[in-house]
DNA sequence: TATTGTTATACTCTATAACTATA
DNA sequence: TATAGTTATAGAGTATAACAATA
């Protein structure tokens, strides 16, 4: 590791080096703090999810189709920022592990409703008691007040206000 | 949320479809909100430092060697969680554009110390204003005192703290 | 004509293994 | 032996264009 300072007097034009780094630039901007601690909890979520065999997406579309039964792919693709053509694998894998089922939309017969199967709604009621353990865990860093917060303000961010 | 009842009056055992969707869930989650939050800010970030050629991974790298003159790679990839064949490239592209430069570093023969060229420094400068201005932006959403609660809790959450 | 779901495809980002030169 | 930087490459994630069926 460097140490520029002290110890070595002779330091005409050597070029410098780095100790610790500084990055209280950053650590002002909103973005880069917002990513690092996505990065961070999303990490332990993939960790958790994966004896479930789903990623954070997964979790995501099996979560609001449990409580959306019925919802489309274009309703899907729009409430989670997911183009359609990136959406239709994913659906695709959920539905050969019998966990969502495709079936026509009472009104549109271009759009498909898409439901859980019984075993889906289970894999998703343990799934999101996980999720809501996880965040208890991660959320102990915080006061419950602190936590609530947080998403008040990262909401407001975002716009979902 | 499902509204199967007002509507559609004879519903016996048709599928049922989506009005609005309803994210509830998810919204209690730290990880979903942060995620979103920061692809918010950086959609617009990225839109700002277009002008200046820079990618927000970029702009982290060039403002980190503005304030840390001789970090090694090693050092940045440390600090911004990207791997070393993955930086290679970035570092190459920016010293091809002379906004920094390699140079020997004074202690150790493998490493390479990064250090800004003075067109870097002014490109830094001024992409720094651009980015101090866009946190202004954003966080008028939000009132000082929340701008600042906020970055204090997402630090908490990702441990530097 | 516009929209839903889909295919094919390209591009970016991220991850792994292995090599070199120095320590 | 371990580490810094690098190369090559594989994989995941994200993007656009175009098509068939339906509105």
């Amino acid at each position: 590791m460097p140490r520029p300072s002290a110890p070595s007097p002779r330091n005409g034009t050597a070029a410098p080096c780095v100790e610790e780094v500084d990055t209280s630039f950053l650590e002002t901007l909103i973005g880069y703090n917002a990513r690092r601690a996505a990065l961070a909890v999303i990490d332990v979520f993939l960790e958790r999810m994966a004896p479930y065999g789903l990623r954070p997406v997964d979790f995501s579309v099996l979560s609001l189709v449990a409580h959306n039964p019925g919802i489309t792919s274009r309703q899907l693709c729009a409430t989670l920022g997911i183009l359609p053509p990136n959406l239709v694998g994913m659906v695709n894998a959920l539905e050969q592990r019998e966990l969502l089922a495709r079936k026509p939309h009472p009104r549109d017969g271009r759009a498909m409703g898409l439901h859980l199967t019984p075993g889906g709604q289970k894999l998703v009621r343990d799934a999101e008691k996980t999720a809501a353990a996880l965040e208890a865990e991660v959320g102990a860093r915080l006061t419950a007040a602190e936590l609530q917060t947080l998403l008040r303000l990262l909401k407001k961010v975002y716009g979902s206000d």
